[in-house]
RNA sequence: UGUCCCAUGGUGUAAUGGUAACACUCCGGUUUUUGGUACCGUCAUUCAAGGUUCGAGUCCUUGUGGGACAACCA
């Protein structure tokens, strides 16, 4: 699709129609503003991904700045882990900022804004304060300090900011209209006293300034052109232009701010509440658990760069509440996968199959293709002999035609291998199928180009050598919650909602090449799925996490 | 009893007054040494009622439904 005729969404609309006006492409600046308090989700890499991709697609500069003003939640820990994931994303931002960069300027502007009478203190309580802001339906009056003088809110504000002051003594306070029907526009507060150290400016400073006052002022510092956020902040919009109202010279780009519906995916929850939650109450090991829909987490699980990013693509962007399936995610993952990973054999649910007539100390050494999809990745060795581990569900002593694999009498292709046939099996006082019996075509061994080995059978089976394989552990993840949407009941809280069968640990069977696979690498297991090693993988034993099923259409027919 | 936002197949998104389309899902088929991939096909869409217009998913009005707004959070 070239760009010409690709549809544009209404961000790029925007974007458009200001180029159109008049906006030279050249100044054009995007910013990506999380708050650094906590670990970055899916729906965090949709927004990180439309501002990188902006900057991509006009080939502008895309800041990364930590909307940094409330030390009681921040910390350096999620700075670091933010950079990590957007970076992971295989975006590069061009200035690295803070909005606690940015506080003495605040602070000077404050001060203009007292001096204009636009701005006042007020030493009322938080309740005294909340009572009088009124509500949506009826306005709010006005404060009794409203109208003191500009000297006594200098020097109040002043001796706010050199800690003369407890927190909630006073607060500054911008005076614009407390019968507004925008509640945020009933005289919003400006500053506030907190009396913790910040992760970056320490105890330099006693006043932290609120979001409101330091977000569009941010942008304007560094001459953003469009800031783009989430629609829970369209009312905030009337204010972001009031307080740029007060500092903007005519010059200067005047960021505007637009909003957008964050993006939501099923089955899964995104608030940083919720996420703790799980984490808290031991149904996930850690916010990179690879069942949580965090970026790190993803990261865990296998997801890669560019499935995440053609997702974010490919489910657009309006201003409307959407639930994305998680079909969507998991499509764009395999999609990748699929062109990425190498292929190998290994073997989840392992039983005995022993080709009685294949003889008895004998090692073959098979060749086996690593991609179907790209020859140019090479053949490796797997060893063939005697006795093998094929999957349980690969063989019924009977079955009906639909079946493909292996049953009594009929043949099947062993992957790279030679074609057997089915022959019976032992069972344990139980009925478990023990061993299976089988006998092998010598004449039918893969790639011999013998008429024996172009035959047709149907079904191709997997497997390992027996006396080679190697036991490695697997975690089967499935999904988190066994709903769409696991927090939009009003009645129910989403814990009820957990899929108490989201992980199984089982014990798997690998051919001795997976041996060198490392930590984060991803490669599909032949028929079963995908997955990647887990950093808990030491030297002794393996540790795979499933990141997503192959699609499985026989599962569909036989259930 | 306020202000504001939103409404297109099951899901997500296009169509910018001119043939309602694309992707995912579902279902079916072809190919296949992965019941994978690839390819082909089927089903299925404009919240309602009025109005403007030669022509409305799009503009207007009124409803209906959903959502946001009363943190010294962002």
């Amino acid at each position: 699709m070239s760009d010409s005729t690709k549809a544009t969404n209404f961000i790029e609309d925007i974007i458009e129609d200001d180029l159109k006006n008049g906006l030279s492409t050249d100044v054009l600046r995007f910013r990506f503003p999380p708050e650094p308090n906590g670990y970055l989700h899916i729906g965090h890499a949709s927004a990180i991904c439309l501002n990188f991709g902006l900057g991509e697609k006009y080939n502008r500069p895309v800041n990364l700045r930590f909307d940094d003003t409330n030390p009681a939640k921040e910390e350096a820990k999620y700075v670091a882990a933010i950079q990590k994931d957007v970076e992971w994303l295989g975006y590069q931002w061009d200035h690295l900022c803070y909005a606690s960069d940015y506080f003495q300027q605040l602070y000077d502007w404050a001060v203009q804004m007292i001096k204009d009478g636009k701005a006042y203190v007020d030493s009322q309580s938080s309740e005294e304060i909340a009572s009088q802001k009124g509500t949506p339906t009826e306005p709010g009056v006005d404060s009794p300090y409203r109208n003191r003088s500009v000297e006594e809110n200098l020097a109040l504000f002043e001796g706010m900011k050199n800690g003369e002051y407890g927190e909630s003594e006073h607060i500054l306070r911008a005076k614009i209209d407390m019968k507004s029907n925008n509640m945020l526009m009933r005289d919003p507060i400006m500053y506030r006293v907190v009396n913790k150290a910040h992760h970056r400016t320490g105890t330099d400073w006693k006043i932290y300034p609120m979001y409101d006052w330091t977000h569009g002022e941010s942008d304007y510092i560094e001459q953003i052109t469009h800031s783009f956020c989430t629609l829970e902040f369209l009312p905030h919009r009337e204010l972001y232009n009031w307080f740029l109202d007060q500092v903007v010279e005519s010059d200067k780009i005047r960021p505007k701010q637009r909003e957008f519906a964050r993006r939501n995916v099923s089955h899964t929850v995104t608030s940083k509440r919720k996420l703790q939650k799980l984490v808290q109450a031991g149904i996930v090991t850690g916010w990179d658990d690879p069942r949580m829909t965090t970026i790190s987490g993803l990261r865990r699980r296998g997801y890669t760069p560019d499935s995440i990013k053609n997702f974010a693509a490919s489910i657009g962007i309006a201003r409307r509440e959407n639930i994305v399936d998680m079909n969507h995610l998991e499509f764009h993952l395999r999609d990748d996968l699929n062109k990425k990973a190498d292929r190998v054999m290994c073997v989840l649910d392992p039983v005995k199959l022993v080709i009685t007539n294949y003889p008895d100390d004998q090692v073959e050494l098979l060749q086996a293709e690593n991609s179907q999809e790209d020859e140019t990745r090479g053949y490796r060795e797997v060893p063939f002999s005697k006795e093998l581990y094929i999957e349980r569900e690969d063989y019924r002593e009977e079955a009906n035609k639909k079946f493909f694999r292996l049953k009594n009498g009929k043949e099947v292709r062993l992957k790279n291998g030679y074609i057997i046939k089915g022959e019976g099996c032992l069972k344990d006082e139980a009925g478990n199928i023990t061993e299976i019996h089988a006998t092998y075509d010598p004449d039918s061994k893969s790639g011999s180009g013998t008429e024996a080995s172009m035959r047709r059978v149907k079904g191709t089976l997997h497997w390992v050598s027996a006396a080679h394989a190697v036991p490695v552990e697997v975690r089967l993840y499935d999904r988190l919650f066994t709903v769409p949407s696991p927090d939009t009941d009003k009645e129910k809280d989403f814990m009820e909602f957990v899929n108490p069968n989201s992980l199984e640990v089982i014990t798997a069977m690998a051919e001795p090449a997976m041996k060198n696979l490392k930590i984060g690498e991803t490669v599909q297991f032949q028929r079963m799925g995908y997955f990647c090693v887990d950093p808990d993988s030491t030297d002794d034993k393996l540790v795979f996490n499933r990141t997503v099923t192959l699609r499985d259409t026989w599962a569909k027919l036989d259930s």
